[in-house]
Parts: structure tokens; sequence; C-alpha cells
DNA sequence: TATTTAATTTGTCATTCGATAAATAAGGAA
DNA sequence: TTCCTTATTTATCGAATGACAAATTAAATA
């Protein structure tokens, strides 16, 4: 309204932070912002919910693309657990058990609502982290699954067929989709998670030994790599 | 380049057409543009897609929304057909044959590009019809479903539970998101659909009765409505 | 053919967008 | 204090956006 006066106190004495901090200030802020609004949205928005003035973002990324891919980065490879593998492959414990505890793990990283709208709206995108993102749960997660429900059923050391790990995938999305259905779609109707993925994973373990047994891969067809 | 001379044959000769057949070509052809480009894209691509100038449009159209709503419309409510419902309903059959039957059809529809795009689209823009088509799902084909299993089992009929729905959900949205796969991040490995629904199915049905018979309904805690 | 109706285009406006250049000001070094 | 570095803002450009009014033209009607 009028000029600040002396009593207004409030004046936010705009601080002046130094590159790195600003910069990794930056990047959390976007990705909640891109995660709420879309990539679409305008830089002006997003340097509004900084405090800061629009141009300001090109002194610290050369352009809105840099600055998207570096939010890309943030939340697709930074949050990936190293600790999920060997948790997989620990054979001191059933399958069963070790899947419980990775599934809960795993959604206490992605279930939340920015993880989840910055992976579906790259995704319609068509960048190509989503499928590098997916290759990584296949290689790094279904895959070593598969192979451990072998030894457990007592089958034979075979390699994965590619059914198999539609099947891994079928319940791994079946768990994902719970998620989206709570963060996105807001339409979930119980939220005891531990449940859901338990039930998940007996009706994957019941599957996949049915599965197995019925066309073992010996007897099935060559697998085409 | 130089005016058309009378060899240039190939002048559109852009044709009147009446009103009622032009706006079905404009929301048929919206569907494929706004699947493609997403609802942020501009009018002015979709008059170019469509052969005609921009202003057009709002002769047919008042809004740029009231243009998404019309193709919200087309492919929620006339793509869903009435025929699934008694198919999952007919006892004549056994269930999994059913499920087998329905899922191949219900994926017939809504696996193709277009529809999971705009599914996916309109999701994280957060219009309620979203919301609403996921109840449609859940009170017409989830809620029959687990209906019908307990049926199968040889069970009490008992009012469906809300861990069943979402034991359900999961299996649905393993499926749903096996179609994710192939369409939206074109990461599928096996391209046959009727064996990743049959072995869901197959999990699914195992899972469900392990699970009714773990902790009956009515034995297990009562349910909140 | 002449007239009328309505489908379609031309022209334009006010915003908003990503991006750049130049001006300002904060804070440390001298 | 004075100087210098650099974080930040102000001002602005050209392009793209949704929307509207008026002019044009194809096709139906008389």
């Amino acid at each position: 309204m009028s000029k600040p006066d002396a009593t207004q106190t409030e004046t936010p004495k705009r601080k002046r932070l130094p590159s790195s901090e600003r910069r990794q200030d930056f990047i959390n802020k976007a990705i909640e912002f891109f995660a709420e609004e879309g990539f679409e949205s305008s830089t002006r928005g997003l340097a509004k919910k900084l405090g800061v003035t629009q141009p300001l973002l090109y002194r610290y990324f050369p352009s809105k693309d840099d600055l998207i891919s570096e939010v890309y980065d943030a939340v697709y490879v930074n949050r990936w657990l190293p600790e999920w593998e060997p948790l997989l492959r620990d054979r001191a414990r059933p399958l069963s058990e070790r899947l419980n505890t990775f599934y809960n793990l795993y959604t206490d990283v992605i279930f939340n609502r920015e993880w989840m709208r910055i992976y579906l709206f790259s995704g319609l995108k068509g960048v190509d982290i989503n499928r590098r993102y997916m290759q990584l749960v296949r290689q790094r997660i279904l895959e070593p699954i598969l192979i451990e429900a072998r030894t457990e059923f007592g089958l034979p050391d075979e390699p994965t067929r590619d059914c198999e790990v539609e099947f891994a995938w079928v319940m791994h999305g079946g768990i994902f989709y719970y998620g989206v259905r709570d963060l996105i779609y807001d339409s979930v109707i119980s939220n005891d998670k531990e449940r859901v993925i338990s039930d998940a994973i007996v009706a994957f373990m019941a599957g996949l030994e049915i599965k197995l047994r019925r066309d073992p891969p010996s007897k099935g067809e060559p697998q085409t790599v």
C-alpha cells in the first residue's frame, strides 16, 4: 500500500545466500513446484514460490530444461537406496519376509506426492530417464526376486524368462498403483499399506509357484534374448 | 511460393461440413491431439492438425476447457461397454474364465495410447472425472468380482471388506500398469497380453482364497462403512 | 439466377512465456 | 572507510497463448 515505515519490521531483509546453498534450495523447491503444477508451468511461478525474481533462476541454470534435468536426478537417482538390493538377496530370511521388508521400505520412499507426480509427468513427456529407471527396477529388483524365488521353491537355477519378469512387474505395478490411487487420485479406502503389500506378496508367491511348476522353463519354449 | 495456377489441382478445395459432423470430427481429432501433446498444448496446434483456423474452434466450443470436457466424456463415458458387467456375473462359467474374458475385452478398449494418455493427463490435472471413473471400476467391476469369488469358493455371502477391494485393485492395477509400461513407457518385453492377464488372474484367485480363508470376514474386525 | 444463411477466415488484443542485458546492492577484502 | 566481487533486481524483447469481432465465402433457399 504505502511506503514501508520503520515500524514495519516484517521487511523480508532478503538474504544473500552463497551460490551452492541457493542452488540446492532452488532444486528442492523446484521439485515441489513442478510436481504440483507440471513441467509446463512457468519459471515465473517457480520464482514466486522461491521468493526471488525470475531472471535469477538463469544465473543458476542455463535454461528451464537444465533445471528440470536436475530435478529428475534429484528424484530418480538420489533417492534410490543401495541397501535395497542386498536385502533382497539375504537368504538367511524367507523370501516373502524379505519381500515384505523391501516393499515397505521402497514404498516409504516413492509413496509421496512429489515422487509420484514427477514420475508420471516425466513419463508422459517421454524423457528417457523413465525408461532407464524401469530398467533399473527390472534388473536390480525384479530379476533378483525371480532368482531368489526359484531357490525358495527348490527349483533349479535358470535364466529368468520374459513372462516371469512380466509377472513380477504385475505385482510391482499393482503395489505401485496403490500409491497412485492414494496420492494422485485420492481414492484409497484402506490406508493399511502394510496389509496391502502383504496380501500382494502372498498372491505373487502363490501365483509364481503355480506358474513355475505348471510350465517349467526347461520344458517350455526357449527364451529369445 | 507463387500464386496457384490451374495445373495445381492439389488445392484442398476446403470442404464446408455441416455443424454436427464437423463438431464430432473436432472432438475425435482433439482426443488424438491432446492425448499426444497434453492438455496444455495450444488450440492453434489443434487447429493446424484439423486443417482449419484456430478461431473456428470457438464456433463449436465456448472455450478450450469446454472442448476438453467433451474429450473426457468421449473417452471415459462412451467407451465403457455395458456388456462387461453381466459377463462377470454369469455363473454358468467358472470365475477365472469370466475374469480372463473380461480383462481381455476390457484391455482391448483401454490399452491404446490415446486412452492411456488421456487418463494419465487428466489424473494429474486432478479433474474429478477420474475419481468418478475409479468409483465406477470399483462398484461395477471389482466388488462384483469379490462377490462372485466368495460364491466360487463356497463361502457365505458377506459384504466385501475394504481390504478385499484393495486386493482386487492391486490385481486390476497390475494389469493396468502392464498397459502403461507398454503404451506410455514403451518398455514391455513380452507382448503376450493374454498370458500376462491369465497369470495375473491365477495369482489373484490363489491369493484371494488364501486371504479369505486365513482371516474370514465374519471373525475379523467389523467393517467400518 | 438472386438472396439468405451459416461455415470459415482474417485481423487483432491483452497476457504470458522463456530468455537476455543492464542496473543495483549486499557483503567481504583492502 | 573504500573497493571489488557477485548475488539479485529492473526492464525489456520476441514469440506464443486464449479469445473475440468483423470480413469473407460456400452452400442452401427462393
